[in-house]
DNA sequence: CCACTTGCCTAAACCCTTTAGGTAACTCCA
DNA sequence: TGGAGTTACCTAAAGGGTTTAGGCAAGTGG
């Protein structure tokens, strides 16, 4: 009997793809195996367990959202580096829903330590050189920008801005203007 | 035999506990069987399904949220009213993890136009009287609102913001702070 | 080319979901 | 108040998903 090739990585990878098609969820090994037409105790030897299966696809995630956020970084800062930034996270989370809400999945807290999300909170950080702002008020601000970014992805992911006017495109817009304008003009504590 | 005197309020009540318990994802009719010292099967008379089930406590949830709110706005107005009614969701989640999370259950077009979805929209609109918006930045103003909210909320219960200076009660001090000299000051289109 | 390693398999135990069909417990009203 | 009718809970069974243990065969290196 020919081998099918699996590795740890060609399990989260389709399994990625299986999270975008079908949503994080449905993300099993029953179905992995399927899609490799392989026995489901096969994939025991290259990964641990589901748990185990998902964390690995929210590290991926993790890390292809911080690339990808990092090439929309590259040159540019100010209003032009948040919208940039804040685009990334949107388009990812349409392309990729699955894997976007593999990003949501909890990791247990050395794991998160050595994943990309400290990648994401630099450059959060690296667009607010770009505005006039001293720590302790930085964090704060990128503990709001990541907010917005994550909370209006996934509201508008859960179909909370469609069926209504207007366009939630337009919201999202002027939702980076507010901010901008926001971060020009923090207000003291 | 006894019988249980089980009833689908009954049930989508001791859900949600079994979610602030153990998760929303732990929500299931077996393990609810089990809190009623019942078999599996006799549920299925009184909920149609899984589904159903967690619908039904999302719905629970939803309208729970919205008359926390309702009496928070109450005599209220302005940022009083914003920071009365942003604490509402932020006590909520971390009061009832579970139902929070519920409220995120994906519910069919109908259902969530019956659910008490439009009261929190009308809710944050209230709050918007106290600032000097015309539509559509009312509208625009309203979902940047409620993504703060999720966002920051979501956020703080996968973890997020603990472990790391400062406190997260401050940054969602400053974060509704922030909002509302936005909303005073609402940069045009 | 033989020994070793590794990849995928079968088998089995356990849990969750859902439907079909039965019996015992309530209700109510003649 | 004691059946008739309804309702609540049950047993049984089929279908999936998870995970471990143990086996054979396909690859790999001396």
């Amino acid at each position: 009997m020919a081998r099918a090739g699996l590795t740890a990585q060609r399990l989260v990878e389709a399994g990625a793809e299986l999270a975008d098609e079908a949503g994080f969820d449905q993300v099993t090994a029953s179905a992995l195996a399927r899609r490799f037409d392989v026995k489901v105790a096969s994939l025991y030897s290259h990964i641990r367990n589901t748990q185990d299966l998902k964390t690995r696809i929210a590290l991926l995630a993790l890390e292809e959202l911080a690339d990808r956020g990092a090439s929309a970084l590259a040159g540019r800062a100010g209003k032009d580096a948040l919208t940039a930034f804040a685009n990334v996270y949107r388009d990812y989370a349409r392309e990729h829903p699955g894997r976007y809400a593999a990003t949501r999945f909890r990791l247990d807290p050395e794991t998160a330590a050595a994943s990309a999300g400290r990648r994401h909170a630099e450059m959060m950080r690296a667009i607010l050189r770009g505005y006039d702002l001293e720590e302790p008020d930085r964090t704060h601000a990128v503990r709001l920008l990541g907010s917005v970014f994550h909370g209006y992805v996934d509201l508008e992911a859960g179909g909370g801005f469609s069926h209504s006017a207007p366009d939630s495109q337009e919201s999202w817009s002027r939702a980076i203007d507010a901010l901008d304008a926001l971060l020009r003009n923090w207000p003291a504590a």
